[in-house]
DNA sequence: AAGTCAATTAATATCGATATTTTTGGAGGG
DNA sequence: CCCTCCAAAAATATCGATATTAATTGACTT
């Protein structure tokens, strides 16, 4: 199962390869939370040699997907509440600084780039495929790619990825939960467009907030 | 040159033993910003094999300090202006969040390790050794310790050690300027011990402010 | 003289094999 | 019956060698 189109397919190294693979069956909990990623497995499951594989894992640990243990080998990062409670703080923070930035900069050529991941996000909704992962992510990145700040954004894109493990661990699929998604998105889109940035940012927080709140229930602890 | 008395040694591992290694040679400029790393040489120069080099310059990348090209290898991460600027407003802003945190928290032990660390830094200032930067490194991240936000603390860590790098390049050494920082470093932590959290928030970013407007002065571009 | 293409050189990425280390399982002693 | 310690098994970490890919050089054409 492969959560995002362009995860796969046309890559050239195998590492990169491996890396998107392996990724990907972390944030989907094809891999548990916790669990030992052996090496050997590994190279079999993906048909490749042992230093791609370990490439790959040592380029997760920076993603906060894979632990190391000292001479132990690698694992799938762990998740708990604590941990998820803290992403989702961390997200609000610096998504917050991210889309005042992104609205300061707004020029005509960002703002076109935010409609069309939009209008693509909510074509692509219906479907529960990866493509409505890909857009999604997409049209988040898009509010908030204008900042001019590349440290802060490659934050926000490893938060957003830990968060869509959450989503999927605690939905055991792709779902969003029962509440409808398309109304909050919307606010954001036009208080982007019409560079509020104080509307736009209430409202990804709030947006942020209810997800969070819904996805907390679901876990036990 | 090593800038931390910890960073060399007794580790187990030959990739971390590169790891630090090279952490060390990119933090104080000894491997240029922007320069080719080339595997053949690195692994002359630490004495050991390909993979170890490969997977250290593979988890140094997740702390921004290295770049993957696509095919073509590795090199040091560039530097300028506008990046040091970022990692500036971005350690103001996490560092406020953990630090308020931190004190929210506050308890008797986190109060007498940040003495602790407050006392050893102190001691080892006059000598302008790697122990001076391990030991202003520790006050720091004492500071901060107490927030319960591993992942934030990650953050301000890896920001701190991009910082420590500008401070290098800019003084080509470990230097801190002529202005007296003592003072500075007194503020926050009284405030902190005071636990009181706008006015260690205050001395601490303008601790960082006026270290920043002191190196973006000596910055070029 | 400048640009382009091809052959050479150099460097990366990857594989297969080996040495080290950790984990496991069981025998012997308390 | 449980704990400890040692041997066997498994897994990791590392090395050396090779195939693949990018960079370079120099001759050739325009």
């Amino acid at each position: 199962m492969t959560i995002m189109k362009t995860a796969i397919g046309k890559e050239h190294s195998a590492t990169h390869g491996c890396y998107l693979r392996l990724r990907d069956m972390i944030l989907t909990g094809e891999v548990p939370p916790g669990s030992k990623l052996k090496i050997e497995e590994l190279r079999n499951h993906l048909q490749s040699g042992a230093s791609p594989v370990r490439e790959a894992l040592s380029l997760l640990t920076s993603d906060l997907l894979v632990e190391r243990l000292d001479q132990r080998g690698f694992r799938a990062a762990p998740v708990n509440k604590d941990n998820f409670e803290e992403i989702l703080r961390l997200r609000c923070s610096l998504e917050d600084m991210a889309l005042r930035a992104s609205i300061e900069n707004a020029t005509e050529d960002w703002e076109e780039a935010l409609v069309l991941s939009y209008h693509r996000m909510v074509r692509t909704k219906k479907s529960d495929s990866p493509d409505m992962e890909d857009a999604h992510k997409a049209f988040h990145l898009a509010l908030l790619s204008n900042a001019k700040m590349p440290t802060l954004l490659r934050y926000c894109n490893q938060l957003y990825d830990l968060n869509i493990r959450y989503r999927f661990l605690a939905s055991e699929g792709p779902g969003y939960g029962e509440r409808s998604i398309a109304a909050e998105h919307e606010g954001i889109f036009n208080a982007a467009v019409d560079r509020d940035a104080n509307a736009a940012s209430d409202a990804l927080m709030d947006h942020y907030r209810k997800t969070g709140r819904y996805l907390s229930h679901l876990m036990q602890n």
